[in-house]
DNA sequence: CGCGCTGTTGAAACTTGTCAAAGTTTGTGG
DNA sequence: CCACAAACTTTGACAAGTTTCAACAGCGCG
């Protein structure tokens, strides 16, 4: 199942000492190279061709590994680095003052976290990991220099931010104008979207995160998430057996979204 | 009143013939300069001192006048600018492909409008007018090439583009978890917030738009935003006349925002 | 001066949230 | 490997909040 090849290492991490950064990371680490990344096609330096590519190789000197349930960052760290989602689900999540939670976002394999951290130079939400994955760090001060020299890897990282911001805008328009199972239709279509991008299945997917997360995510309570996984499977759109989704009828879940949401 | 004296011109714009640009845009226009502007301090040039101030000059050759319910852009169009907003107030609107409409956002001076353009180089929202006033064009290719010059303007629009992320959120937050009452005096307290920053009454102002806008913001219809309004009044937090809004109980208006949410 | 747009208010309908109970899966430790 | 606890999910009944529909008032523009 193509679920699997997307799993596996296509990568070899070569061990090396790196001599201390400016920034002060010292740390004996793993050498990582985007231009040779499975990811490269996806991830920031998407586009970047020939020598681009290769001096994008300086951003990243480090990979993470991050367990199911541990934070990245956390709100109100000083922010330091960017993060590559490289393998695994991540979610972040924004406190009110009075303790109400939301989760702003879910991130998989080519996506990056902690673009709210610049502004601020702290980070206003939390990345916790869904399961076991890895991060790739990109220490900001290394891409603000790089980029000045690498002309289509600044470009790269501002179409990445802009995206962000559009894709924010439609996660508001969800949550503005959308009843309950057009959220989630929407929701469902946005994931096989991604997940497609990513090799895998359009069609059938193990969702990585809670009832409570998703609701949470589309502003609804878990109880009305689950009623509306019932009901899609009861119309026959979906099958659904706890975190197993398989889509069966694509287009009409697409009805379900006032028309159509994505081509 | 301090409403007057913002927007009293305190900048005298020059006549001036520019050559032609290599954006196409070869018209006579008026010369601005930034490092003179009332607004460098609200706007993209904050922060910038001495000889990077003056550079900043280079970024801006037009401004371009507006009126009550012209658009700057619209949705789909070619993305080539931004456009910081030197007065007036304006409203951003994305369309659902059924038609339902929802307003992502309201700008005011200082603020920058079309970021949501430089990913996919079309813009993916409508930028409206709601008074008449004047936008600075920032020519895209423009800020780029300045900002690989000057570093301090490159960090600069990095951190205007993470604060729009970040404020993002925060709209997310609101429309994912709160209430109708607690969504309007979010949005009441940030809205005093701004108007502070810019040399406005905290307490007093008018609002630009309608209530129907405020509620396709706060994903709420108009009825219920008007209810809340008036729920406020009789419980003594603001006066309402109309669009005259005088806020006569800060704290209890935090206090029904769980918590509070602005410092 | 009147028409249209905007805003207010009431009552009924609808959607979602809340509370509760029970079933299922997962993980842990013996 | 099994037993048990904890976490997650589903479903029902009812409550609360918001929308919908409707009527009317006020303001402002032509």
């Amino acid at each position: 199942m193509t679920a699997a090849a997307a799993t596996t290492v296509a990568f070899s991490p070569v061990r090396c000492d790196i001599p201390a950064s400016n920034d002060g990371d010292a740390v004996p680490v793993v050498l990582t190279r985007c231009s040779r990344c499975k990811l490269r096609d996806l991830c920031l330096p998407c586009g970047l061709s020939g020598r681009d590519a290769e001096r994008a190789d300086e951003l990243v000197y480090t990979r993470r590994r991050v367990r199911r349930g541990e934070s990245i960052y956390r709100e109100g760290d000083a922010f330091v680095s960017l993060f590559a989602v490289w393998s695994g689900v991540f979610k972040t999540t924004q406190l009110l003052e009075d303790g109400r939670e939301q989760v702003t976002g879910f991130q998989m394999a080519g996506e990056m976290l902690g673009m709210d951290g610049i502004g601020p130079e702290k980070h206003s939400c939390s990345a916790v990991a869904l399961e076991n994955g890895e991060v790739c760090v990109i220490p900001y001060s290394r891409l603000e220099a790089l980029g000045r020299e690498v002309h289509a890897l600044q470009q790269q990282f501002h179409k990445v931010m802009s995206r962000e911001i559009v894709q924010e805008h439609g996660v508001m328009l969800l949550l503005g104008t959308m009843r309950a199972e057009e959220r989630l239709a929407t929701f469902l279509l946005n994931l096989s979207r991604r997940l497609v991008a990513r090799g895998y299945s359009p069609s059938e997917f193990n969702l990585r995160m809670t009832r409570e997360e998703i609701g949470s995510y589309l502003g609804l309570k878990l109880e009305t998430v689950s009623r509306a996984f019932s009901k899609f499977q009861d119309d026959g759109l979906i099958s659904v057996e706890q975190k197993h989704i398989r889509i069966l009828d694509i287009a009409g879940l697409r009805r379900r979204v006032g028309q159509k949401l994505e081509p």
